[in-house]
DNA sequence: CGGTATCTTGACGGTGCTCAACCCTAGTGG
DNA sequence: CCACTAGGGTTGAGCACCGTCAAGATACCG
C-alpha cells in the first residue's frame, strides 16, 4: 500500500476507499527511468502498456506526408499516458519522452480487471478521457483560429493552469522545458517564427523567458486578451456509481469466463 | 426489446449478450425529432444528457474570441454525442443539430448504472471516447500542417470512410449536407477560399461536387496524395472484462449507497 | 417583388513560411 | 588550448498562401 503513481493521479480527482486504494496497488509496475528521446508507444505497436508519467515530459508526435512534424498533445509530470490508445489495434502517433523522466508503466490487460471490479474507477477513467478530449478541442481551436501570437500566449497560460493541478507550480514563473522547434510543432508554426514571436513579446515585456523559464507579468491581461477561460481542473463526479470493488472471484483474472462471449464479429 | 439507438451503435462494435441487450433497453427515452439550428447541449450548460444521433448531422460548434467561428466535431448519423462532456461541470461548448434530424436521449445519470453493473460495456464506452481523440488529433494535424487543398481533400476521405461505418453509403458519392461555410468551419478556412478551392479541384477533374453530393473520381490516388490511413472502425476489445450484468440490487439506482465516500475535497 | 442565404469571382494585402547566413554554447577529441 | 561539430537561437530578404473586402449571380421564399 505505497503511494503508487496511479493512485496519486486518480486520488487528485476522487476521494478513494480503502479498498480502491489497495487495488490500484496491484495493478501498477515499478516505476521505470526514461532519457529524452525514448520511445514510450511506437506508431504502429500493439501498445499492450499505459503509463503514469511520474516526472517529465512526454509528447505526442505526427508526422505529415511532407515530413513535417507536429506535436499532437504534451504530457505533463502525473498525466496518464496511453487513454487516446485503449481503443485502437494499433497505436496511431508516436509517443516520446521529451525530457528524461520516470513512468510508471501499467498493463492496458488490467484495465479490464478494473472494469469488472471497480466502477467508480471505471467511470473516472472515461472522465478523464473525456477531458481530454476538451484539451484537444480548445487547441484545434488556437490552431486553426487564432493568429500566431495569441496562441502562443494561450499555450503558455494552459500550460501554467495544467501544471498548477499536480500543485507543483503556482507561480507565474515556471519551466519549459521546449525547444523553441518543439513549441512551433505544438502550435503549428515554424521554428524561425517562434523566435520572432518570442522576441517580440519580450521587447514589448508581454513576456520574460530565457533559459527556458518563462515569466508573463501581467497574466490577467493576457488571459483577457485571448479570451483564456481556466480550465476545468476538477472533475463532475455527480454521477458515478458508488464506491465498491468486487473481489477478484472465479478465476476472472483475465476476460471471457462468466459469461457467454462470442466475440467474433459477423 | 426493440432496437433502440443505443443499442444499434454498441452492438456495432461487440457481440452483445441478452442481458446486455435488455440492459441497455431500459436506459433509452424515445427518439426527439430535431431542426437544424437546435442546440443539443448550449455551451455551460451542465449537460445532463447525452444523445445518440439516429439521423441527420450535428457539429460541435466554438467561438473565438474575435467571433470567428469553429467547428470541432463533425458527428455523422449514429454516434454518441455528449462524450466529451461527461468529465466537465459545464459543457465547454455548443453542440448544434448541421441538418434536421432525430436524436434518442438518455439521461446521464445512467451511465453511472451502466458502470455500476455492466462492466464491459463500460469499457466499450471508454474504447469509444478513445477513438474520438484519434479523429481530433487527426484533424489537428490536417488543420495545423497541411495546405489547404490536401485538407480539404482529407476531410472527404475520411467522411466517406466514417459514414461506411454505419454501412449506409458504400459508393464513392455521398451526400455532404454543409455549406462551404460550415466546411470552412471545420477546416480553418474562409468561405470564400473554399469556394475557390472547389472550383479548382473541379475544373482540375479531382472531385466532382454540385448540389451538396461529393464524388471522387480516383479515390486511391487521392489517398495516396495526402497520405490517408483509412481510420480504424473496430475497436480493439481484447482487453474487455467478460460480458456481465449485475441486478440492479439494494436499492442502487442513485450512487453513493455502498459504500462511504466523503465527496468533498479538500 | 424584396429579402436572405449561398456561391462565385476579382483585386489586394498581410501573416507566416522559406531560404540563408550568422551567432552562441556545450561537448569532444586532438 | 584549440579545432571541430552539433543543437539551438536570431535576423534578414523575399514571397506565397490564404484572408479581407467587395460586387455580382443565382436560388429560394414570403
Amino acid at each position: 500500500m505505497t503511494d503508487s503513481c496511479l493512485l496519486r493521479r486518480l486520488g487528485l480527482f476522487l476521494e478513494l476507499t480503502e479498498d480502491e486504494r489497495a487495488f490500484i496497488d496491484t495493478i501498477e509496475d515499478s516505476p521505470r527511468p526514461m532519457s529524452r528521446g525514448d520511445l514510450l508507444v511506437p506508431k504502429g505497436d500493439n501498445a499492450r502498456q499505459l503509463f503514469v508519467l511520474k516526472w517529465g515530459w512526454a509528447v505526442v508526435v505526427a508526422r505529415e506526408v511532407t515530413g513535417r512534424r507536429a506535436i499532437l498533445r504534451v504530457y505533463l509530470p502525473g498525466e496518464v499516458i496511453g487513454f487516446a490508445e485503449i481503443g485502437s489495434f494499433v497505436a496511431p502517433h508516436d509517443i516520446v519522452m521529451l525530457t528524461d523522466g520516470v513512468v510508471c508503466p501499467f498493463p492496458r490487460a488490467s484495465l479490464g480487471d478494473i472494469y469488472d471490479r471497480a466502477p467508480r474507477l471505471s467511470a473516472l477513467l472515461t472522465a478523464l478521457g473525456s477531458t481530454e478530449q476538451v484539451i484537444l478541442r480548445e487547441l484545434l481551436l488556437a490552431v486553426g483560429r487564432m493568429p500566431a501570437e495569441d496562441r502562443l500566449i494561450l499555450f503558455l497560460l494552459t500550460l501554467i493552469d495544467r501544471l498548477s493541478v499536480t500543485g507543483v507550480e503556482r507561480s507565474s514563473r515556471f519551466h519549459l522545458p521546449m525547444s523553441q522547434a518543439e513549441i512551433g510543432d505544438t502550435l503549428s508554426l515554424t521554428p524561425v517564427y517562434v523566435s520572432r514571436l518570442l522576441t517580440r513579446l519580450r521587447t514589448q515585456g508581454t513576456l520574460e523567458m530565457a533559459d527556458r523559464h518563462v515569466r508573463m507579468p501581467d497574466r490577467a491581461a493576457l488571459e483577457r486578451r485571448v479570451g483564456y477561460a481556466p480550465m476545468a481542473t476538477r472533475i463532475d463526479t455527480s454521477w458515478f456509481p458508488a464506491a465498491r470493488v468486487e473481489p477478484a472471484s472465479n478465476g476472472r483474472t483475465g476476460p471471457r469466463s462468466t459469461a457467454p462471449d462470442p466475440a467474433g464479429r459477423a
